[in-house]
DNA sequence: ATTATGTTAGTTATCGATAACTAACATATC
DNA sequence: GATATGTTAGTTATCGATAACTAACATAAT
């Protein structure tokens, strides 16, 4: 996670906005400085060159994302409850930050450096586990499915995020995604919660 | 879907090869006209120009993940089984033509084009609606769940297949993408099987 | 306190490369 | 001999990047 100056920040965010309000292959130095107010050449005083710029892009992006995602476990709480929480949290971040959510999801595959294909696994990767992690706790408390593996039951709750999301920004976000979230997540805590205590009634 | 003659669909296979196995950010009429062995102005003799290229491109693309996605339902056979089937067959697809599967990611939301994200937007309403119906067939036969709604069930079942085939593009298909969803399924399965069902061992 | 020196952060002008695209001409096929 | 399909040679626009320069400011030496 590097550093970075607040003039960094500031070219990064006019970076995002345009990415996220025009489109990717609008992203240029030019367009850049155009819109941070001063000329092409400053930026090279902040950045080696566009690569750099990209990749400390794409990092600030996902460094706030993870922050999100991997909350301190608080074990007085449920982790049911918890990841609840966890995940309602990540929603209404996605919907709060568009342009950030927006410019993930548009930069996601487009470029062949292997250092930003590093960035967008381990923000999967990252999401994955932390789910995982009160996954297995939910299952030793009692309150999620133990017969169904963490990982996989990981992996199928961070897909519903993942692709709801997809299709609101596919959309122009024209629906509520953290009320949307809501259906999904009753579905999917319908899901994942252990056999008896669905019989029971007991979600 | 547009009629294409042999020559375009040699350019467009010419295209995704360039995005598949270099970028999409390297895919230039110039670098189409290289790999299809002759000069770039004779490509505006087959297509307009470069967005419609692109446009006949991705529903070149979509039309044929569609149709594996699509197939008729066969009344005579389980729903649930049927969905395994036709699940299975699409990972297989993505897998035999990676190409396709990569180039469909890559350029996932690259462009502004309101044609192409219409493109995309179809291409996911498809694959949920298609599972939705079968879910739902699922629920009449029994077998599945019928506490949750279909539509959700088909968008986690959906999201899955999605998450999964994101991480096998982004690890540079390191793992063998048919096989390791056969255990993302079996446990999905665990998940939306009707609850006597799931007590009874009966899956 | 003033002068000398160095740093930071901006400017304009320009480079070579490459993008999409076009006009004019050539050839081959039916 | 006309139509389809290719070529060569060019245009214009824009890209990322660099060179050469300067204003503003901090700090250190005299």
């Amino acid at each position: 996670m590097p550093e970075l100056t607040s003039r960094q920040e500031e070219i990064i965010n006019a970076a995002i906005h345009i990415i996220a309000e025009q489109s990717a292959h609008e992203l240029s130095m030019r367009s850049v400085a155009e819109r941070v107010g001063f000329s092409e050449p400053a930026l090279y005083r902040h950045f080696e060159n566009k690569d750099d710029l990209l990749l400390k892009l794409i990092s600030y992006i996902t460094q706030n994302i993870k922050s999100v995602m991997q909350k301190r476990d608080d074990p007085g709480k449920p982790a049911l409850e918890q990841l609840e929480e966890r995940l309602g949290n990540a929603m209404k971040n996605y919907s709060d930050r568009w342009p950030f959510t927006t410019t993930l999801y548009a930069t996601g595959m487009f470029y062949t450096n292997p250092d930003l294909l590093d960035e967008f696994l381990s923000l999967i990767e990252t999401s994955i586990t932390s789910i995982k992690d009160l996954v297995e706790r939910g299952q030793g408390e009692g309150t999620v499915n133990e017969f169904v593996s963490s990982t996989q039951m990981a992996l199928v709750i961070f897909g519903s995020v993942r692709l709801l999301t997809e299709r609101w920004i596919l959309s122009q976000r024209d629906f509520d995604l953290a009320a949307e979230w809501k259906n999904v997540w009753e579905a999917l805590k319908a899901m994942i919660v252990a056999p008896a205590r669905r019989l029971e009634g007991l979600d």
